[in-house]
RNA sequence: GGGGAGGUAGCGAAGUGGCUAAACGCGGUUGACUGUAAAUCAAUUCUCUCCGAGUUCGGCGGUUCGAAUCCGUCCCUCCCCA
């Protein structure tokens, strides 16, 4: 029997909004979550041990990039990404369908798979679903995805209608070819802004009865209404007693309208990223860390914040730091950024849990001046 | 004392008569970043009432239609030999 599976706990009832335990063999996680993003089977400058501060549910890797490095056969004579990494928590492995989108220059995709370039040596190389599986099958995450194509918005509704084909088929191949129980591989709803197909997508993915379905095609360039549609045209047609994932969002306005409408699992490179470049979230909005206001500040980034770094060093110090392009500061901030969204969802999730997760949103969206249609929250 | 080299914007450094308010790098300032080819990328960085105008290339004085670039002179720095 697998180790895998979803508890729903609570439905907020003024809306889509939910609450529930992601049960996997490296333990149960609580939704909904933000889910750090460790692609080369690293988060980038954060420990484990710092993960497991910050109260980080589950985290993500990709197969694209170790299969070209190290290799799957590595991680797995490792005894596989877990022990590999050091990390004892539930892992996610995304499929390699978002590098199909992002290394579009170098790619050829046919009924078969994506033809690749790697981008380390120009080699190149054959992605099928079924190989997507067997890597990840070797690297052992908790939670695996279908291969998908990530096709560019916008897209024609004849090219999406051909891709999203495409993809439902890959993900039959898939999920035929994954034979692990302890593994939970995820569909992928595609369809771009297009609710019929989303609605196709959706269904026909429910049909094959995966243990969680993913939401994709997002975060490729589109408006925040476009992706709040997205979300609205597929999530309908998802049952309720499994996991909800939109794939590669990590702004705080367009999580909070993600868990509105019954997302459970966020994953974003963005806190990271930005905060490797001295960027900042905080309860009184985007700082960034590098500007000369910070020069005599040596207060915490943020006196709301209960993270490692808030707890010991001034943003004057952590100004320096970055400035000299310290490796500490980079760590220090990519940590107080995830705290950050974590602990946005443990609000989330109490506030769901006490029904009042529209006034909890609401409240947040006017105190950082965004809305539903093209704020920036980050 | 003798010989040599050189002083260009915050720093380093190109430029040797007009296309130069002056390349480029660093530093400074600001911005971007959403299933990570990202410790990356972009803008800006003499002054002003910023369309446009004004004052710059050690100082002063010349030559020239025109000078950071040529000439004279003064000041300063560095190196080698005594």
């Amino acid at each position: 029997m697998s180790k895998f599976g979803f508890t729903l706990l609570h439905t907020d009832k003024n809306s889509g909004a939910r609450t529930g335990i992601l049960h996997t063999p490296h333990g149960d996680v609580l939704t909904p979550m933000f889910m750090p993003v460790g692609t080369l089977a690293t988060v980038k400058f954060v420990s484990p041990e710092e993960l497991t501060a910050m109260k980080a549910g589950v985290i993500l890797s990709n197969t694209y990039h170790l299969w070209l490095r190290p290799g799957e056969q590595v991680v797995k004579a490792a005894g596989g990404l877990h022990k590999f990494m050091n990390v004892d928590r539930p892992i996610l492995t995304d499929s390699g369908g978002f590098q199909v989108f992002s290394l579009a220059d170098s790619r050829k995709i046919t009924e078969e798979g994506v033809t690749f370039k790697n981008h380390l040596n120009g080699d190149t190389m054959f992605l099928s679903p079924e190989k997507a599986i067997q890597i990840q099958n070797d690297l052992g995450a908790d939670i695996i995805m279908s291969l998908d194509e990530c096709p560019a918005y916008p897209s024609t509704h004849n090219y999406m209608k051909a891709s999203v084909e495409r993809t439902l088929r890959w993900a039959k191949r898939g999920k035929e070819a994954h034979q692990n129980e302890n593994q939970a591989l995820f569909g992928i709803v595609q369809g771009g802004d297009y609710a019929d197909l989303r609605e196709h997508c959706a269904k026909a993915l429910v049909d094959m009865d995966f243990p969680g379905y993913s939401i994709g095609g997002t975060s490729v360039g589109e408006d925040k209404a476009t992706l709040y549609r997205m979300i609205d045209h597929s999530i309908v047609h998802l049952p309720t007693h499994k996991p909800r994932y939109l794939m590669g969002v990590g702004s705080t306005d367009a999580i909070l309208e993600g868990v509105l409408r019954g997302v459970d699992m966020f994953d974003c490179v963005l806190p990271t990223r930005i905060a490797r470049h001295g960027t900042l979230m905080t309860s009184e909005g985007r700082l960034n860390i590098r500007n000369a206001k910070n020069e005599m500040d040596f207060g915490p980034i943020d006196p709301q914040c209960d993270c490692y770094t808030c707890q010991n060093y001034s943003r004057a110090y952590l100004r320096h730091l970055i400035r000299c392009d310290e490796g500490l500061g980079q760590r220090l901030l990519s940590i107080h950024n995830l705290r950050f969204l974590i602990k946005l969802t443990e609000e989330v999730r109490q506030a769901i849990n006490e029904d009042r997760f529209t006034e909890f949103k609401d409240a947040y969206f006017k105190k950082h001046h965004l809305n539903s249609v093209n704020s920036r929250g980050f």
